[in-house]
DNA sequence: CTGAAAGCGCTAACAG
DNA sequence: CTGTTAGCGCTTTCAG
């Protein structure tokens, strides 16, 4: 293995200078960078992760928790877990994976360890239980997720509850009068998952704020669970012409059961749904809808955990995007009554 | 931070006592073994990862190559990354998730930084282009998914071959003459990603060897895509009595699609498929099929790596697990012509 | 069965 | 702008 001595040797210079010259921490002169680096690349040098890490406390690895529970939509985890993946390497930084089934033990192991030197934390409820130990903690950390209380807490996320106002808004200056909202199965509002819930926030806010006639409807990740919601709509909401779905695995069956029911879209009824951009784009009747950024908030989160560690600027305790509505052809204006 | 001088003090004995003591490569007295111990506790030790990794040249970290491109299903390998990590802790090793795209450059700097000190790849081609790397690397690695020419490699794979032939197999005794394979993704092919092969070639062999007349579908991984293939099928081959699904993505779309069609299952048609057990369980018509053990294998995988860590037994450069057929409701033997 | 002590390879004062 | 050097915290010989 090549050390940091036998570059300086082959250099001509320190070792110190070396690892200045790779770190930048310190002024070095234009000819010197130039021998180093070229020793650096003759001799195919690489640093010793664990040395670099025991010497300067900094591990470079960010942990990253990922929800494995009931009712998620891996794929969307995954794009988030890519993203900030991506992100990280951009910051020259590796990235740990951690199961949400490891919990606050594996936070603790990996935090004490120093084997991390941040944190990431995925699915965040309400009332998140890792909250305590979060603050606590003296590694940073930033959830992706809006918990009830993000004081002293780094947040990043859409901004679901907007979302949910958005797409109903939408609908009402579109003449809608009956709207319905298809939402995430029910394991994830029962354990209050925080973006699940603020889209009800906002969808039921915004019904009422517009007079709107609402009702909201978990719904399972299956296409026979998306049929039952699309029956059971027609059935008991004979008058709806409006529907929000924020259930991206099962936007394609339900746009599949309402045609089958002989609801048109958008001619019988307006859809609108929270999801990302490319599945909406790519159905059959493509889907007006609200994007979620997963790679921009993933790169987000990295972003501010990086201005953490470097006690770089401030850090503000929630950051919400806004939500983006791009129409498409699923919602039309309502016919005239 | 408390650390192993301190947890030697506390206890009345020397650091390498300690040492010992927590790796168990040397001898310790009962009652020192129960001091220590009761120190560690009271003082809350843990040693830092860093450190430990620079004195002894391991950093008890994986790397696992996560696939992201065209065609793939993100649930599976998403099990897979799951079951690798579960397993991973159970021998007290961490996992550092690795994007294909960072490609051989990754697998270069996390090996040669002593980042990780071993590899875990996903999505093995039957011509992979990083298999001369994974074997001049000083590394050892395990693939998931059997190239072509696995010589001084370690793979671990479902005998995707042997799946393939097992459903011919079991529609071909049932009666059926005229089947049909409908598979992954047309770029999943194009790349010859292994798994998809293998199956393809199972299918066709065994079709051939039972002279049953068989076609092979790639289909993309959309219900609009399955509807497509659905209806080419029953146009194209009207006398089509059997079918094999290899593509999870798509399975319930298309026994939808054939329903819809006025091809009922297993009445008109037999369908059998390779997927996860939950998947082929939880449909409206359960699905006949051979599971794709993603727990098991991401556990060998796990499991052929220590062995090559620890130097422990021999490893065999192909593990394929026999394919394992359940039989549920969606086939039947085929009517009396 | 246990201790002492020499590194592992790198960073960051400190010194010039 | 560069060099010298003292650790970072742990493992593992070498000695006993």
């Amino acid at each position: 293995m090549v050390k940091i001595t036998d570059v300086a040797r082959h250099a001509g210079v320190s070792p110190s200078t070396v690892s200045y010259a790779l770190s930048g921490k310190r002024p070095i002169s234009e000819e010197t960078r130039q021998r180093v680096n070229r020793s650096i690349k003759e001799l195919g040098y690489r640093p010793h992760a664990g040395a670099r890490a025991l010497a300067s406390s900094r591990s470079d690895v960010l942990a990253l928790v990922v929800p494995l529970r009931a009712g998620i939509d891996v794929p969307v985890v995954m794009r988030f877990a890519v993203s900030v993946v991506t992100a990280a390497r951009r910051h020259d930084h590796d990235v740990l994976l951690l199961t949400q089934e490891e919990g606050e033990d594996g936070l603790h192991r990996v935090a004490d360890t120093a084997l991390v030197d941040a944190l990431i934390v995925m699915d965040v409820q309400l009332d998140d239980p890792r909250l305590p130990l979060l603050r606590t903690l003296d590694l940073p950390s930033v959830l992706i997720g809006l918990p009830s209380d993000p004081a002293g807490l780094t947040c990043i996320d859409l901004d679901f509850k907007a979302a949910g106002e958005l797409c109903v808004e939408r609908l009402a200056a579109l003449g809608h009068r009956v709207i319905a909202l298809i939402g995430s199965p029910p394991a994830v509002y029962v354990r209050r998952t925080a973006f699940a819930q603020r889209v009800v926030q906002g969808f039921t806010a915004a019904a009422d704020r517009s007079g709107l006639s609402s009702s909201v409807h978990p719904c399972e990740a299956s296409p026979a669970a998306a049929r039952m919601v699309a029956e059971q709509l027609l059935r008991e909401h004979p008058a709806l012409t409006g529907v929000v779905v924020h259930n991206e695995a099962i936007l394609e069956p339900l746009m599949d059961a309402f045609e089958q029911l002989g609801l048109r879209v958008p001619g019988d009824l307006s859809v609108t749904a929270i999801c990302p951009d490319d599945l909406a784009e790519n159905l059959p009747v493509p889907v007006t809808s609200v994007a979620i950024p997963s790679a921009e908030v993933g790169a987000r989160a990295v972003d501010l955990l990086m201005r953490k560690l470097n006690g770089t600027g401030h850090t503000p305790e929630a950051t919400l995007l806004p939500p983006r509505l791009t129409e498409r052809a699923s919602t039309v204006a309502r016919a005239a009554p």
